[in-house]
DNA sequence: CGTTATCTTGACCGTCGTCAAACAGGGTGG
DNA sequence: CCACCCTGTTTGACGACGGTCAAGATAACG
C-alpha cells in the first residue's frame, strides 16, 4: 500500500525554500482544501475584471500572467513554473487587473481563498513566507521592466533565457547546460515587447553568434557565460540564496 | 499650545484607505519609532546591494525606484509621492535588488525595520494592509510594463501623465484640471523608455494637439478625456476603489 | 494525409535614437 | 543689477533598430 503524496507539498517546500515554517505550519498548509483540476494549454485561470474566489498552485505544467492593450498588443507579465502559487496576487484584491493563463497542459489546484486568508492571519510564519514570495516576484518584475525599458533585441532575448533557465534549474545539476522551452517565438515576443519575426532573428543571431542551440522545444547553452554577458544577466534580482 | 501632529498620520491615512484598522492597530503605527530628515534632491535612501535596515514613509516632497543597466540605461521602476511607504518593498528581503532616491527636496520618517516587521506578525490587520498595498503596487508596475511594451511614444508619455495626475488627485478636487510635474523630461524618459529627446518632441506633439498645456513645472489637461484616449488610460488597475 | 499553427526569410519602411548646437531659466557671486 | 554657469529644454539632420507585409518551409496534430 502506497501513501499518496499531497500535491500541495510542492508548494510547502517552495515557502520552506524562502521562509522558516514549523511543522505546525507545513501541517496546516497541507491540510488546506482544494481540487485539483487538468487544464488544457491556453487556458484562463484568472481574467482581468473577473472577483477571485481561489488561489491556485502549478502542480504541473506553466503559466504566464498577461494584459492586452485596446491595440491589440498582449503583454505577458511573468512566467509561472510548477511549485508557483498563482494569484496570491489577488488575495486581497477584489477584482484582478490582469490575466492568468496556462502555456501548456497543466494541472492545478484550486484552494478558496478565504482558507489562505485565514492561514495569513492566523499563522504569522505563513503571512510572511507569502508576503516573501510577492516580493521575489515584484522584484523579478522589476527586472522585467529594465529588460524592455532599456535593453536592445538581443539583450532582451538573452536575458529572458538566462532567467528561465535559472529558475527552472534544479539544484543538483548546473545551470547551463539545456532546458525545455515551452514557448513560442510569439510568446517570447510578447514577454519581451518585440515582434515575434525579430524574435526569430534574433534567436538565430544568437545561434550563429554560438550563444545558444535550438532542437525541437529544448535549448542549449554551449556557451553560458557568454550568453549572460550578452543578457547583462545577474540573478541577485531572484534572490535565490535567501536566507530561510 | 498647539498638539504638535505626527508626521505618521499620512501612512495610517493611506493604511486605512485600503484595509479596515482598529483604533489600537492606528495606535501602535502612529507609536512607531522614527527619525525625520530632510533631504536634497537626487538623495539615495536605499542602493542596490545594500542590506536595507529602515523603512520610511515619504513626508513630502516625491521619489521614485530606478535600476541601472551596465550598458548606462537607467530605468525608473516606479514614483512615490507623499504618505508613501518607501521601502516595503525590503521589509524581507536581506538585499536591495533597486535604489530608491528623491526626485526632488523631501521629508522623510526612518523606521527601524524590526519594529515594523513586529507589527507584520503581531497585528493582522497591519500585516493585510502592508500586503495590500504591495499588491497595489505589482499592479502599477505590470501596468508600466504593458506602458513601455506595448504603446508607442505617445501613448506611453500620455499614461504616464494620465497615472500621476490620478495618483495626486486630491478626492475633492475633479481629476484633469492642472498638477505639478515634478519630473524632468529626461525622468519622464527613463520612466517610459525613451530618450529625453523624443519625451520633448512627444509633449510637444500632445501639446499641440490640444491634450496638454506645460507652464513651468505645472501641466494642465485641457482635454482630459482626449488625453485618457490618447493613453488607452483606465483607472482599474490602480485599485483606488478596492473596499476597506 | 490533409490542415493548421509555427517558424523562417526577404524587401521595405517608419519610429525612435544619436549627435550636435542653440536657447531658456534659475541660481550664485561679483 | 548684471555676468556667469549649469541644468534642462528645444530643434534639426541623419541613421539604425526593429516593425510590417508577404510568401514559403517546417512541424504539429487530428
Amino acid at each position: 500500500m502506497t501513501i499518496p503524496i499531497n500535491p500541495l507539498l510542492c508548494m510547502v517546500r517552495r515557502f520552506e525554500s524562502q521562509a522558516h515554517l514549523s511543522v505546525d505550519d507545513g501541517g496546516a498548509l497541507l491540510a488546506l482544501p482544494f481540487t485539483k483540476q487538468a487544464l488544457g494549454e491556453g487556458s484562463y485561470i484568472v481574467r482581468e475584471g473577473q472577483a477571485p474566489t481561489h488561489c491556485c498552485v502549478l502542480l504541473s505544467g506553466f503559466a504566464y500572467r498577461q494584459k492586452t492593450h485596446s491595440n491589440g498588443g498582449r503583454q505577458i507579465l511573468s512566467i509561472h513554473i510548477p511549485g508557483d502559487i498563482l494569484d496570491l496576487q489577488n488575495l486581497f484584491l477584489d477584482v484582478s487587473d490582469h490575466n492568468v493563463q496556462t502555456m501548456t497542459r497543466s494541472e492545478v489546484a484550486f484552494i478558496p481563498r478565504p482558507y489562505l486568508v485565514d492561514l495569513f492571519h492566523g499563522r504569522s510564519a505563513i503571512g510572511k513566507a507569502i508576503l516573501l514570495s510577492l516580493l521575489v516576484e515584484a522584484s523579478i518584475s522589476r527586472e522585467w521592466l529594465l529588460n524592455v525599458g532599456r535593453r536592445d533585441a538581443r539583450g532582451r532575448v538573452a536575458h529572458l533565457l538566462c532567467e528561465f533557465a535559472s529558475r527552472i534549474n534544479v539544484p543538483g545539476e548546473p545551470v547551463g547546460s539545456s532546458c525545455r522551452l515551452p514557448m513560442t517565438q510569439q510568446q517570447i515576443g510578447d514577454a519581451v515587447g518585440l515582434t515575434p519575426v525579430h524574435v526569430n532573428r534574433t534567436l538565430r543571431s544568437l545561434e550563429t553568434e554560438g550563444l545558444l542551440h535550438r532542437s525541437n522545444h529544448s535549448i542549449g547553452f554551449p556557451d553560458w557565460s557568454g550568453l549572460l554577458n550578452a543578457a547583462g544577466f545577474s540573478s541577485l534580482y531572484l534572490h535565490a540564496d535567501q536566507q530561510a
